[in-house]
DNA sequence: GAATCCAGATGAAGCGCTTCAATTTAGCAA
DNA sequence: TTGCTAAATTGAAGCGCTTCATCTGGATTC
């Protein structure tokens, strides 16, 4: 156990540990990556001698001659959205049983981070990349796979079939998240807030208006608006709530948790009941969902599945020289919850504080 | 701008780039690493191989042979705290501006997973490493640092004065948000929540204690719960709320916004007024701390500024011979909102939707 | 015109590891 | 004992880069 100080400032290297051991650097590499390769003995010497000395792996060495390493880097767009967050655990939580470390970089919604961090993992020659693009050019993966790295797209793909992906089915979810209202019986939709450039707002736009076309009897009004957050609903919420009771919509969806929550709280705080009066159902099924007011319905894609399946697909295509490309495209849960349900959806917590996802 | 795919498998090397412009392999690497000591003529060839052969440095062999990486290792505890993204973002703000990367790990409040990145980074012969630890043991601080490793604490420093770190006063912060429950005239205090192990927890509650004891004629309740989350806080509301008048708090304070959110929320279901019947305060401006019925007040810990300060302690390190360690501790800030000032506490929102932390 | 200087360019050494061909040792049957 | 195979070990080559001592040639000086 005694690890000795940087003695001389150089940090022991294989060669010293060889040394100690009185064994040749080829037997310490195998003791150390393939130890069923080496002599008991050997076995023993090598580790009492990497011991003593305190000797930690050059990883840049290693992958430098092995060429290849064995993290992979994930890209994210927002750390701040639990969605990403849900991603990043579930891709670590999968990686971690195959012996990959999971290093991550925020690109905190900047393209030139984003493209900057792709670089940074390219150059370090990772094993392999996970990225959430922005809605915006994908020349960083064209970039990267041009230097034969792999890369798997989550949540975003813009299309594209050349590489796996992972996706989440949005029009479904706005699909799911209308139908709800309607078969509650609301009848004078709104589809608040989001802007329309944003690939996932679109389509779930779209879902929703598929559901209102199928059930006839309906309307969708659409306000949009320049971003996600929740003063957006508040703002949305004061607009409608101003109106002659008959144009004042029955259901509420919203492409994002942020802008339902700043909905409820305005409808509430102008006297209106949720949901006896507006049902509200948000979209994410964020971690803060169950910290409002009442309890937030949405639309949950499950991140984790997510995270933990484009691992799986990077691990395809590092393994098997057979991979083909697939776009896997989840199908996201509706969560319905006291946000349209009323008390009766009131979730009943679990005894490690998460909320079941089941609807 | 022909980059060519990776034509026999190896990716272009700077020996390929050095035989392409007719130049040197060290004059490549002068080209690349200091332009101003290359004749402008040789620069443009370089620059002009390198575009053509789309050759991409390989960080590792960097690293190798220079004896050190540009990267910066940031170990977090928890993703999903927001107080923890604010470190990231500081952090990665303030080390883009000197030329570093910051890369991050995400141990989710487990130890292993911590001594394991930990030990990623150390393998990885970071620049250096920021460490939010768990309140538990700092071994992987001593092995990391007889490495020759520098790392800086955030957030946590368990004592230690033998390496930078940068803190948050939390037995101020506790102290503040006593006080402003108290400057309000509340005089039965409770302080929700929250495991006393928990350093942050057990200081903020002395701090609480300090401004009880200065005001004199005031309570401080104690009730303590195994979690941060807000379904303690709901149970904590359920039962003070039951009892007799006189003797249920009129403010509450609470160690996390979580907890602060369940108790609000809980009273308001209860039929008691937040604040007029009891006021609440919070503990971390967590990002949802605006998106609860009422904006909640807080206690503020400036994240960001933590983890640029914690980047800088580093930088110091790496780069002035002459280092000395610092602790640097930070005092939060309160932020007052609805939840203990009424309506005229509610925030005013930027136009970027984020709120002033100004109080 | 010789001596001096210096910006630039060069080439080789070496960073710490993996890997592979070559070699030694052990294991065992005849 | 011999012969043969399998297992264990060795040593060297080389991964792609930085760096440093060395060299080159043109400009500057007297």
């Amino acid at each position: 156990m005694t690890s000795q100080t940087a003695d001389g400032g150089r940090a022991p290297s294989m060669q010293d540990v060889a040394r100690l051991a009185g064994v040749s650097l080829g037997t310490v590499s195998h003791a150390l990556n393939k130890p069923e390769k080496v002599s008991a003995r050997s076995l023993q010497k090598v580790l009492a001698a990497v011991e003593q000395l305190g000797f930690v792996p050059n990883s840049a060495a290693r992958s430098l001659a092995a060429g290849s390493s064995s993290t992979v880097g994930l890209v994210l767009t927002d750390i701040d959205n639990s969605l990403f967050v849900d991603i990043a655990r579930g891709a670590e939580d999968e990686a971690r049983t195959s012996g990959h470390a999971l290093l991550l970089a925020n690109s905190d919604v900047d393209f030139k981070r984003q493209e900057s961090y792709l670089d940074i993992f390219d150059e370090a020659r990772v094993a392999g990349i996970l990225f959430t693009p922005l809605n915006a050019s994908l020349e960083g993966v064209d970039r990267v796979r041009r230097h034969g790295r792999r890369i798997v797209l989550v949540n975003y793909a813009g299309g594209r079939q050349d590489c796996c992906a992972v996706l989440s089915d949005e029009e479904y979810g706005g699909y799911m998240a209308a139908r709800h209202l309607l078969e509650l019986g609301r009848r004078r939709l709104l589809f608040a807030g989001g802007p329309e450039e944003f690939h996932a707002v679109k389509e779930r736009r779209n879902g929703a208006l598929r559901a209102v076309m199928e059930a006839g009897n309906a309307t969708l009004e659409i306000i949009s608006s320049r971003r996600l957050k929740s003063d957006e609903g508040r703002k949305i919420a004061a607009e409608v709530t101003g109106r002659p009771a008959d144009r004042v919509p029955d259901g509420i969806l919203s492409p994002s948790d942020r802008i339902a929550a700043g909905v409820i709280h305005e409808l509430m705080a102008r006297g209106l009941r949720v949901p006896e009066d507006v049902a509200v159902i948000g979209y994410d099924n964020n971690h803060f969902a169950t910290e409002v007011a009442i309890s937030m319905s949405t639309v949950a894609q499950d991140g984790h599945k997510m995270g933990a399946e484009a691992i799986n697909l990077l691990l395809d295509e590092i393994r098997n020289p057979r991979h083909e490309h697939r776009i896997l495209t989840l199908k996201p849960r509706l969560i319905p919850r006291e946000s349209t349900l009323g008390p009766s959806g009131r979730p009943v917590p679990e005894e490690d504080g998460r909320l079941p996802l089941e609807a």
